[in-house]
RNA sequence: UGGGGUGUGGCGAAGCGGUCUAACGCACCGGAUUCUGAUUCCGGCAUUUCCUAGGUUCGAAUCCUAGCACCCCAGCCA
């Protein structure tokens, strides 16, 4: 046992089948320091499966000492745009992670590609094909049938040397020629009959501009900029695992300064929620949602802005494991280490999302008092506040039943309920509008009962929370649901139509106790009773708007859904 | 008779021939405590069972053989 495998011994060791290789190959000498990469495409934004690969590639960069760097797989200028960029480089700081030096793009390699592509071509390893893609298809064959070589396979390097030259100097329209690696036709894995390694593509890049009108693949890019940047070990998800007979190719042939390995693992697939690029894409395109940063997303900014903290996310992923089998995990995890973090963390406010209004008729009128109350009693150091309290507050509608049922522990006519940090109430009367729709209630408190506790000793099943009406701010606050009521959204083309109608509801009215004011937007709070929650940037002082991040564990709820 | 993968409870996942009458977490179901029906706490949750069927072995979820099921691949996307 040598020094460092004593330090990593002191936190209990995450073991997975990457990690395992990683120790094995670093135990051995076949790696002396490790390097990854995180390398997405910047057509899109960050969602949560990128970060489990985001957490895996940076994680086991700190755990073995190594060094993990951010990599935009630029190839496609077709797709890709700036702001995606940004995006992105925001998102993997917000996870936590800092990556090592500058950003890397695979387009900062363009110029060695090239001359790489001339190397094969030059080893007779490439060739320019005029065939165009449906006739190119046509010639691969298909999954149980070989494929045919194309009619000009056999160009000589001299053709294929000044075919290409012309290509990157922009004499064909896009599609009239590729490059292509000349390997096996007759390959049982497709990927193996001759890819195609640059096409024509006339379009600006995001960071080349108009530099170049061939762009390299993606296979001809990934295996070489790994190379180029040192990456000891690339990670990436189960489909291109039968690629890497293609990276391993093009590593061989080419005189590329190292030997990267690519290891491959299950990307993550939750319940409820759609997760690939192209379908987020057009819940955002289609306007299904608002923007990619919308709480009801999967995306890391849509997290975010939920309210959902970085660390809960990491926590998340570290909960997972990393295997190779096909898994689909249950958002309720991802729910659960929410509630936990925050449970600690998050101070408790009162605010009534549903008022109802309470007249305390043995409360003097036009009089008021301040009543401490407990931040938070998972932290003592979150200290105490105070809340106002008067003649008149709002409670929760929910909080009330005319004819309530035995298990119903708050209020109703008659029965003595707990305001939080204040008194006790009993309901004396209640008042209804024209239609029969209650608008009030009449209670009276018992002054003895002041703080919450009865001197007598009597208990009272239930403790409501509530909010002044003279000093109560009102709000717009957000709730979520599942953005789909299909379980598996994902399995059929026609997705949008299982969109749950349901996912945002909107509350205007909100009364909230004045403090709430002091937050920030990122600041994390609990709504005594009704969950975590999150001020919104739409949010102004004028007019404050919450989400709702995350409900509290409801059993009520569960209880009256079960009878 | 294409290639590449994966199969352990509702979900995720340990397990690397004996200590497996199979960890752990989520979910779920009981019950206790509680000024949040929250939290916390206790208990239950695969008892010849680890995709199936054979085999090897004193002994298998772990090794062998044969099946079966599911996932990925026929973009000049990544």
């Amino acid at each position: 046992m040598n020094e460092t495998e004593t330090q990593t011994d002191a936190a209990p060791e995450t073991r997975d089948f990457i990690r395992e290789r990683i120790r094995s190959d670093l135990a051995d000498g076949t790696t002396d320091q490790l390097v990854t990469r995180f390398p997405p495409e910047p057509n899109g934004y960050l969602h949560i499966g990128h970060a489990k690969s985001i957490c895996l590639n940076f994680g086991v960069a700190s755990e073995f000492k190594g060094l993990c760097r951010l990599r935009f797989d630029d190839t496609n200028p077709a797709k890709e745009e700036q702001e995606f960029i940004d995006a992105i480089e925001e998102d993997v700081r917000w996870m936590g992670f800092e990556w090592d030096g500058a950003p890397r793009h695979a387009s900062d390699y363009f110029d060695q590609l090239y001359d790489w592509a001339v190397y094969l071509i030059e080893n007779g390893k490439a060739y320019v094909d005029d065939l165009n893609a449906e006739e190119i298809r046509a010639y691969r064959g298909t999954l149980t049938e070989p494929g045919k070589d194309s009619p000009y396979r056999g160009r000589s390097v001299e053709e294929n040397l000044d075919l290409f030259t012309r290509m990157k100097n922009g004499e064909f329209p896009d599609g009239a020629k590729v490059l292509r690696a000349k390997i096996d036709m007759s390959s049982g894995n497709i990927n193996m009959r001759d890819p195609v390694i640059y096409r024509i593509v006339h379009k600006s890049h995001p960071r080349t501009g108009d530099t170049w009108c061939i762009y390299p693949t993606y296979d001809f890019a990934h295996g070489q900029s790994d190379a180029i940047e040192g990456v000891t070990h690339s990670l990436c998800t189960l489909e291109f695992e039968d690629h890497r007979p293609l990276y391993d190719w093009l590593v061989e042939n080419l005189p590329v300064p190292a030997s990267p390995r690519q290891y491959e693992f299950a990307r993550l697939n939750l319940t409820y929620t759609v997760l690939s690029k192209r379908r987020l894409t057009q819940l955002v395109q289609e306007g299904h949602v608002n923007g990619w940063n919308d709480p009801r997303m999967p995306t890391i900014s849509g997290l975010r802005r939920r309210g959902i903290p970085a660390a809960a996310i990491r926590d998340f992923v570290s909960r997972l494991g990393v295997t190779k089998s096909d898994s689909t995990v249950d958002p309720a995890l991802l729910d659960h280490c929410v509630r936990e973090l925050l449970n600690k963390t998050a101070e408790r406010r009162m605010a009534v999302l549903r008022p109802l209004k309470v007249v305390i008729e043995n409360y003097p009128d036009g009089e008021g008092e301040n009543l401490d109350a407990v931040n938070n009693p998972e932290d003592d150091a979150a200290g105490k506040r105070q809340v106002r309290f008067g003649r008149e507050i709002y409670i929760e509608r929910d909080d009330f039943m005319e004819d309530a049922p035995k298990k119903f522990f708050r209020l109703a006519p008659g029965r003595e309920v707990r305001l939080r940090w204040a008194y006790f109430i009993t309901c004396t009367d209640v008042i209804k509008d024209d239609v029969g729709e209650i608008i009030e209630l009449r209670c009276t408190y018992d002054p003895a009962t002041k703080g919450g506790d009865a001197p007598d000793g009597r208990k009272v099943k239930g403790t409501l929370h509530w909010v002044a009406a003279e000093n109560a701010v009102d709000a717009e606050v957000r709730l979520y649901d599942h953005l789909f009521t299909d379980p598996a959204p994902g399995r059929q083309e026609d997705f949008v139509s299982t969109l749950n109608p349901e996912s945002l509801e909107v509350l205007t009215g909100c009364k909230l106790e004045p403090s709430l004011m002091d937050f920030e937007v990122g600041d994390a709070m609990q709504f005594e009773r009704l969950g975590y929650f999150a001020k919104d940037p739409d949010s102004t002082d004028a007019a404050p708007v919450f989400n709702r991040t995350m409900t509290l564990r409801d059993t009520w709820a569960k209880i009256q859904a079960n009878s």
